[in-house]
Formats: C-alpha cells, sequence, structure tokens
RNA sequence: GGGCGCUUAGCUCAGCGGUAGAGCGCCUCGUUUACACCGAGGAUGCCGGGGGUUCGAAUCCCUCAGCGCCCACCA
C-alpha cells in the first residue's frame, strides 16, 4: 500500500456521490509522475508496442481522437497489467498544409503574408505558433487518461526524425526509387501547391457539355465538332482526336482543324482513347491540363503548351508564337484580353467569343465529377510541373506480399480488400508540396542544372566539388516534402532509426496500429511499405481499423452542421470513464459510432453503480483481505460468485485479445451489475448483517475478492475509477491498480453444484417476484410460500437460503403444502414444484386466471412446436444425436410445465 | 462504372446453421438500512422483400430494394 493511499483510506470514507473532477487529474499526475507509463526496455517482460497515430501538433482533440486514443490506451494497460513491458509511443505531427494554412490565415488577419515576409521569418512564425498550441492536444490526450510513455515524446520534425526523413530520402533516391519527373500533377490554386492522387476529393457537380466547331482547313464550311466541359483549356489544344474505327471521321486523319481564337494549325489523329458514344465522337487533346490528354499528347508526341499558371490564371507565354489571325476565327487582340484572367471568367470570356463567331454548336446540360482539393476546397488543376515522386509500385509489392502472408493482419479483415485493391494499383507518389513548413528536399543544383541529393548541404558541396573540380554554388530545391513521407516513418524514426538503438531492437515491429479507415491509403499503407523497406520487417503485426465517430442520427461531424461533440466537454461533464466506456462499447467492429449525450450519460449510471456498490462494501466493513483463499472458499454463495467472476476474467481476456472492446465492455457491465450487485450483494446481506462466523467470513472475503477483480478487469477502459477505489480500499501489494497485474481464474471446489443452486435459488426469487408483480401485490404485503410437489433438495435449499428469500421474495416462510389450495392463491412453476402464494384478499382471481392461462397456453404452444419437430423423422434420422437428445428434454419439460400450469389453473377454476 | 458495408424490439446495436437477445426508452409497482445516475416486474419483433440450399435459415447461396461509404479518365 502506499502511503498516499493509506493517508486517503483512513481520512475519509467514500463521498456518496461520485465526483471524477475531484481524482481524475490527480490520479493522471501521480501515475505518470511515478513513471507507471514509462516502458522499462532493461525489462526482462515481452515487449508490447503501439504507435499513436500523430495528431497535428496544434490541433485539438475531437471525438474521432477519443475513440482511437480509449481502444488504444485499453489495449495497452490490459497488456501492462498482462506484465508485458509497455510502450505506447506518443507525439505529433507537424502537418504541412494544415499548419501552414493555419498561420497564414493568423498573419492575414495581422494584414501580412509570408511572401513579403520571407521564408525564415514566417518558419520562425510557424514555430512559434507550435510552441504557443502545441501543448493543447497533449494536454488533452493526458485528459482522457492516456498512458502514453510521455518521456519519449516526438514530433516529426525533430532532429531525430528529420534526420530519418533525410536518410529515407536520399537513399531511395539512390536506389532508383525516388526521381524527380516531369508530368501532370494535381495542382491546388489555391494553396499553389502538387498534391498527392489521395488528397484530392472528386464532387459531382451540375455543369454543361459545350459542342465546338473547328474549321477543318482547306474545307471551308466544314466543321469538326468536339465537345468540352473546359472550354478555357482550348487555347492549349494541340490535337483532336478521333476514334480509329470511327467512319464519320475517317476522312479526317492526318488532316487539321484550325483552333478556334487561337489561329493554329492542329492536327486530327486517329486514338482508340476517343470514344465513339461519348460527346460528338471526336476530343480535342489538351496534353498540359488533362491526365488522359497528357497520354495521348506522348502516344502522337504532341506539344503540351500549359496556358493556366500556378494561380489558375490564363497565360499566353507558351503559345505566343503559334497564334495567328485567322479571319472569322481568331483574333489576336481578343486573346490578348485573356492573358491573366481567372479561369472560371475566361471560361466565360472565351464562349462568349465562340458564341459571337458562332462557332458553339449546341450546349448540353452535364453532371459530372470534379477533382477538388480536399483541404482548399477548389477545382484542382492538372498541371506540367516538375516533382519529386517515389516508385510506390516497387514499393507496394512486398507490402501487399507481407498482408497476404498474415505478417500484418487486418481487424476486421475485410480491410485487407481495400488495402489490396489500392496498392496493387498504385501511383506514382508525388511527395514534393510547394510549401515552407516542412522537411525541405535535401536536393541541391548545380549551375548546370545536376542535382546533387545528399543528406547535408556540405555533403552536397563536397559531391558538387568532386564533380566540378572547383566550389560552386549550388541552390537546393526550396519544396518540402509531403507530410505522410515523415508519418511514414513513424513506426521506426521513432525509436532513434537511422541509429541502431536498443529500442529500435526490442519494440520494433509494433504490436497493433490502431486507427480509421480513413487513413489506410495515406499513412497505413505508407508506413508498411517504407517499414518493410527500410526496417526489412513489416512495422506492426496487426492493424485494428475502426469506425468513425458520427451524431446520434449517423451525420458525419462536422463544424458547419453545427453537430460538433467536444469529448473533453463531455469528459468534464460525465466523467472521463463514462466517455471511454460508452465508446468501447459502441466500438463493434467495423462500425461507425454514434454518439449522443445520453449514451454517455446513461453509460456514467454505470460507473456510479460501481462507486456505490463500494461504498456499500466500504459500509459493511469489507476491506482488503490477503488471507482470504479464494481457492478454500466452502459456501455456496462465495463459491458461485468466485465461479462467475472466472467466467468474467475468460470473456474479458478473449474480448480484448480480439480486439472486442464492445464484448468486453458488455461482460464488464453483466457481472459488475447483473452477477454482483444485483445478486451477490442482495443475496449476502442477510450474511453480512448477521452473526459471525463461516457465512459473514465468505461474504465479506467473496465480496472484496470480486470487487477488487472487478476493478482490475474495469481498469483498462474505465482507469480513474477503479484507481481511485483501489487506491481507497488499500488493495494490492504494488500499490497503484495501473501496476497491478490481470487477474487469472482461480479453481474453485464444487463450482458445478454451487452453479446449480443458485441458479435454482435466482429462478426461484423471479419467479415469485413475477406473480407478485403481475397480480399487483405490493412489496408491503409478505405472505408465506406453499411449495407444492417439491423435491427434498428444493426443500433443503429453501431452507438454507430463508433470509435472502424472506428479503428478496417478500416472504414470511418457505413450507411444504400438499393440501388443497388456499383461498385467493397465485400460482408460479419453479422446476419440478409450484409455488402458492395464499392472498385472499389481496389478489384480483380473474386476474390471477388469466396469467395462468396465458403463461399456460404459452408454454403449450411452445411443447407443440417442439413435438412437432421431433415427429419428423427426417430430423430424427438427420439432425446431430445431441441436438435431438436436448429436443426431447425439452419436450419433457415443456410438457411438465404445462401440466403444472394446468394444475395451477384448475385449483382456482371453481 | 467497379468495390465494400449496413438493413434484427420505439432508438442504438449484439447474435451469423439448432428455444430471437442486450442497453436505453416506454408501462406498472416501490421511502426492503449502497445506489431514484436506484430496485422489482412487464409489453414490444413476417430478424428489408423474393427465391434457393438444408431435417432445420436472422444466420449459408442467389436476387431485388433502400441507406451509407470507398475507388474510378472533368469529352
Amino acid at each position: 500500500m502506499t502511503r498516499g493511499a493509506a493517508v486517503r483510506q483512513a481520512s475519509a470514507m467514500l463521498d456518496k456521490t461520485l465526483s471524477p473532477a475531484g481524482f481524475e487529474p490527480r490520479l493522471y499526475q501521480g501515475w505518470e509522475e511515478s513513471g507507471a507509463f514509462t516502458a522499462n526496455p532493461a525489462s526482462g517482460a515481452a515487449p508490447f508496442t503501439i504507435m499513436i497515430p500523430p495528431p497535428n501538433v496544434t490541433g485539438s482533440l475531437h471525438v474521432g481522437h477519443a475513440l482511437d486514443v480509449t481502444i488504444q490506451d485499453t489495449l495497452i494497460r490490459f497488456r501492462r497489467m498482462q506484465g508485458r513491458d509497455a510502450l505506447w509511443q506518443p507525439g505529433t505531427d507537424h502537418a504541412g498544409i494544415a499548419t501552414q494554412m493555419v498561420v497564414e490565415r493568423l498573419l492575414a488577419a495581422e494584414g501580412k503574408d509570408r511572401r513579403e515576409m520571407g521564408r525564415e521569418a514566417f518558419l520562425d512564425r510557424v514555430w512559434q505558433w507550435k510552441g504557443e498550441s502545441g501543448g493543447t492536444i497533449t494536454r488533452q490526450l493526458r485528459r482522457m487518461g492516456a498512458s502514453l510513455d510521455w518521456s519519449r515524446e516526438r514530433f516529426t520534425m525533430d532532429e531525430g526524425l528529420s534526420e530519418a526523413v533525410r536518410e529515407v530520402f536520399v537513399t531511395l533516391h539512390r536506389q532508383g526509387l525516388l526521381y524527380r519527373d516531369r508530368r501532370l500533377v494535381n495542382w491546388d490554386v489555391k494553396f499553389q501547391t502538387a498534391i498527392s492522387d489521395l488528397e484530392v476529393e472528386s464532387k459531382e457537380v451540375k455543369g454543361s457539355l459545350w459542342h465546338l466547331r473547328y474549321p477543318v482547313e482547306g474545307q471551308p464550311g466544314r466543321f469538326l465538332v468536339v465537345a468540352t466541359t473546359r472550354p478555357e483549356t482550348m487555347l492549349g489544344d494541340t490535337a483532336v482526336a478521333v476514334n480509329p474505327e470511327d467512319d464519320r471521321f475517317r476522312d479526317l486523319v492526318g488532316k487539321h482543324v484550325v483552333l478556334p481564337l487561337v489561329g493554329r494549325r492542329i492536327p486530327v489523329v486517329a486514338d482508340a482513347y476517343s470514344d465513339p458514344e461519348k460527346g460528338s465522337g471526336a476530343v480535342k487533346i489538351t496534353p498540359a491540363h488533362d491526365f488522359n490528354d497528357f497520354e495521348v499528347g506522348r502516344r502522337h508526341d504532341l506539344p503540351s503548351p500549359s496556358v493556366l499558371d500556378a494561380e489558375g490564371r490564363m497565360t499566353l507565354a507558351e503559345i505566343e508564337g503559334e497564334t495567328r489571325a485567322e479571319p472569322g476565327v481568331a483574333d489576336p487582340a481578343f486573346l490578348a484580353t485573356l492573358a491573366g484572367m481567372e479561369r472560371f471568367e475566361a471560361r466565360k470570356a472565351i464562349l462568349a467569343e465562340l458564341e459571337r463567331l458562332e462557332l458553339i454548336e449546341k450546349i448540353e446540360p452535364h453532371t459530372h465529377a470534379v477533382p477538388h482539393g480536399d483541404r482548399s476546397g477548389v477545382p484542382i488543376e492538372p498541371r506540367l510541373t516538375w516533382q519529386w515522386y517515389v516508385d510506390a509500385a516497387t514499393l507496394a509489392k512486398p507490402a501487399v506480399e507481407a498482408v497476404e502472408t498474415g505478417k500484418t493482419q487486418f481487424v476486421p479483415k475485410q480491410w485487407e480488400n481495400t488495402f489490396f485493391a489500392w496498392m496493387r494499383d498504385i501511383q506514382p507518389w508525388c511527395v514534393s508540396r510547394q510549401l515552407w513548413w516542412g522537411h525541405q528536399i535535401p536536393a541541391w543544383y548545380g549551375p548546370d542544372g545536376h542535382i546533387f541529393v545528399e543528406r547535408t548541404e556540405a555533403e552536397a558541396l563536397a559531391a558538387a566539388r568532386a564533380r566540378y573540380g572547383d566550389d560552386r554554388e549550388l541552390t537546393r530545391d526550396p519544396d518540402v516534402l509531403d507530410t505522410w513521407f515523415s508519418s511514414g516513418l513513424w513506426p521506426f524514426s521513432t525509436l532513434g532509426w537511422p541509429r541502431q538503438t536498443p529500442e529500435l531492437a526490442r519494440y520494433y515491429p509494433g504490436d497493433v496500429l490502431v486507427t480509421g479507415f480513413d487513413i489506410i491509403f495515406f499513412w497505413v499503407a505508407r508506413m508498411m511499405m517504407l517499414g518493410i523497406h527500410f526496417m526489412g520487417e513489416v512495422p506492426f503485426k496487426t492493424v485494428n481499423i475502426h469506425g468513425l465517430v458520427r451524431d446520434e442520427r449517423g451525420q458525419k461531424m462536422s463544424k458547419s452542421k453545427g453537430n460538433v461533440m467536444d469529448p473533453l466537454e463531455l469528459a468534464d461533464a460525465y466523467g472521463a470513464d463514462a466517455l471511454r466506456f460508452t465508446l468501447a462499447s459502441f466500438a463493434g467492429p467495423g462500425r461507425d459510432v454514434r454518439l449522443g449525450r445520453q449514451k454517455v450519460e446513461s453509460n456514467r449510471a454505470f460507473v456510479t453503480k460501481l462507486w456505490n456498490a463500494a461504498r456499500f462494501c466500504e459500509m459493511n466493513g469489507i476491506a482488503p483481505d490477503r488471507s482470504f483463499d479464494p481457492m478454500k472458499a466452502s459456501t455456496p454463495l462465495a463459491r458461485w460468485i468466485i465461479d462467475a467472476g472466472n467466467a468474467a476474467i475468460a470473456e474479458a481476456t478473449a474480448a480484448l485479445e480480439a480486439y472486442r472492446l464492445d464484448d468486453y465492455a458488455a461482460a464488464l457491465y453483466r457481472f459488475t451489475w447483473g452477477s454482483f450487485c444485483d445478486w451477490f450483494l442482495e443475496l449476502a446481506k442477510p450474511a453480512l448483517t448477521g452473526p459471525d462466523g463461516v457465512e459473514k467470513d465468505e461474504a465479506k472475503g467473496a465480496a472484496q475478492h470480486v470487487l477488487g477483480l472487478i476493478l482490475r478487469l474495469a481498469h483498462p477502459v474505465m482507469p480513474y475509477v477503479t484507481e481511485e477505489l483501489w487506491d481507497r480500499f488499500g488493495y494490492g501489494p504494488e500499490g497503484s491498480l495501473i501496476r497491478t497485474s490481470w487477474p487469472e481464474p482461480v479453481a474453485v471446489m464444487g463450482a458445478d453444484a454451487a452453479r446449480a443452486e443458485l441458479n435454482w435459488l435466482v429462478g426461484f426469487i423471479s419467479e415469485v417476484r413475477t406473480v407478485r408483480a403481475e397480480v399487483n401485490v405490493p412489496p408491503s404485503v409478505t405472505v408465506p410460500l406453499l411449495v407444492q410437489g417439491a423435491s427434498g433438495e428444493t426443500m433443503a435449499r429453501a431452507a438454507r437460503w430463508i433470509e435472502p428469500i424472506r428479503r428478496m421474495a417478500r416472504a414470511t416462510e418457505v413450507a411444504s403444502h400438499e393440501g388443497p389450495a388456499p383461498a385467493g392463491v397465485a400460482q408460479a412453476v419453479v422446476g419440478e414444484a409450484t409455488v402458492m402464494l395464499p392472498l385472499e384478499g389481496v389478489v384480483d382471481l380473474a386476474a390471477e386466471r388469466a396469467r395462468l392461462s396465458k403463461e399456460h397456453a404459452k408454454v403449450e404452444a411452445e411443447a407443440r412446436k417442439i413435438a412437432q419437430k421431433l415427429a419428423n423423422p427426417d430430423f430424427t434420422s438427420r439432425a446431430k444425436e445431441e441436438v435431438v437428445e436436448e429436443t426431447r428434454e425439452r419436450l419433457a419439460g415443456a410438457e411438465a410445465e404445462a401440466a403444472r400450469l394446468a394444475a395451477a389453473l384448475s385449483r382456482i377454476a371453481a
């Protein structure tokens, strides 16, 4: 027992009402300061590792994090209690675009712009912001009770992780798996950076399909009609493609058309890409502004001028030499007005001009998917630029194989299909971003354009000297890396890689990664690829994928819908334990969690119930007693609850091992409330308040044993209240509950007999209660229970349990009764016996008759159904023998019960 | 266009070949010395529709419908 616990225990009884705010922060601080969260590489224990998905350093905790953290903390506490050397690695992510956006917004409010400030000043400002708000999320994780090893906290831009990033970049480059290329990228015109395919979101947009007439060269009056949704890109057209099989255009292949507005001669090419069914059957080819057109352009060796700049404005720079006046088709003066015009303004201007020239054949309404930047929300512009790419296809192969062979397993398994589908068709990963906040790419350009990819500037200069024979000035690539590039290294960079640290050897690979399905591609896939490539081993053995947290009606939470729930506010209102228990109990596999205040509120009742059960124990002088040996329990009550505790241990352990937190939560709830509170404590009351002796000793012994068991079983998901009670009661030699071992089942003597006896007792009391309630007997009326047709054992049991029966069934006595029924009787069938309650003057005989008839009809119908089944020769001959046997027993039981009910009915028929 | 998931009590969900379940809500009763954030009891289901496999289907297969999500070349 710790000194603190002893002082507290001596000082006060448990408060009548539970107030989590009174102990949660104190307990957390105690855990953290005592090193309870700290992994211990020197221990001989087997490690258990979870890497937290690093939240945005400047972010704050939302319900999704709360679910993520609850699952991870429950698992890590469970394994820690099982004796594993648990490492839950904390840290935060620099979140390139997101953070830069926030800081730029702050600057805008001050009337400043990052370009005016310059890169260095801007980065200083971001670091300053990180310093100011960087502690929020970690504070909030602590508030949730997360037992992260804060001594090892990392940040994706700290020196160690930056070194890992440079090492990976340089190595992949040397291996030819990372290269610079000029191709189309998804360009976000708002942030003016390239983004990866994954950061693009398709949105259905209602637009138009414009059919434009392109005059055929040398055939006045003949037009080739192309259909487009993006007329503004036509200035960059360098061909029109038709399908080689399409007879309508066969004669035009190899000829030229005149590009309206520009006046450029462009060829008509035959390409299977052109779909005769779509549009007009002829498609304009704009290689610099469309991914498909780019491919067509490559096949036909077409030029690819860009006509939109980084901001999405029209630019004529690359087509200047090609424009020419073409009467009735193109006018350089009009073209000049387009320069610098925003893309959608330009669309309008171009359409107006085409209209004027009578070059619009028709306009059809058209709904189509338009790619948008997932953060900026603006339409993405395919743009021809130089970027850095990772050869993801090569890296993906071993990752796919690792999942195929089960080295890494997804839970639930169905997500493996999602993973495979994406990984097997993976595209080169564009990793460069035209941002300032992030890991600057370790590439330097020589005066001749030669690229030096090196870990440091000094190494780059040295390489340049070797190449040029003298010192040259190098220019560093200004771009930074995709945030996911560094998060992809998280499972090993946090452990010290590229240095071969003891931690790296011990805690890699991790045991389980817990995350939402929304970042399987972004993050899980990248960790798999990079982890396997650089560590030679998968980064984690299991990937536990959970659903999204939604609101009560199943809607995604969003600020704009105003349905966002703040987990910290919920934790303050109901306690972190109640919130955690709620999240865990709804976290079924592959299911979204619908969270509502009411649910948290009703689960708080469970926490309170536990608190009150502990108070009851305290009031009855129940205290930890290590001299009590559960294996030597002799009373049926003690044996029964200890045995039920064994079952609870088995259920909870199996559920946690299978990542079924919903089952784990349900098992805890059932055992604590249903078995311990509703039955054990109630049945134990007479013994607890009765005379000294074995009954009392064992009631108390079993109570303290099982309460301790419940605290240990519940601790992973409800760490605070369980620790508080553990402390206050002074359980356990190790002091804190967090350091206590996970419970093991104990061998209980005579468990079967105890179970049979208690099952009978529970059934007996329940039946009597049902009858009393149904015929509306108030609890204040107590009556004798007259038992007819009972075996000797039943009567012996009734005698043994007479006190609890008196209390709980509101009875004066239990007696054999074989004569005629007393007047005004209400009856219940329990096993072989019929219990009669003499209630003359209290019971409504008609109501009792109706009740018994209904009961009788129900049992009889059941019996008929079973009899029918047994009458089927196919069933008796084909079904498994034990099933047939069981069915026969059920029939016998139902028939006997029906007979007893009929007898009971006949007794009051008169 | 391709793929995945879901559809079971009023609500939220479990069960996934052998007697349809839980929690909440609802109704009735209740100042039994832990708890009204409580106790006791009760009612409520063509287990989305149709077809098939099977002695037996909520459970397996096919099909249809509705809802949700992911992926996919903006003619």
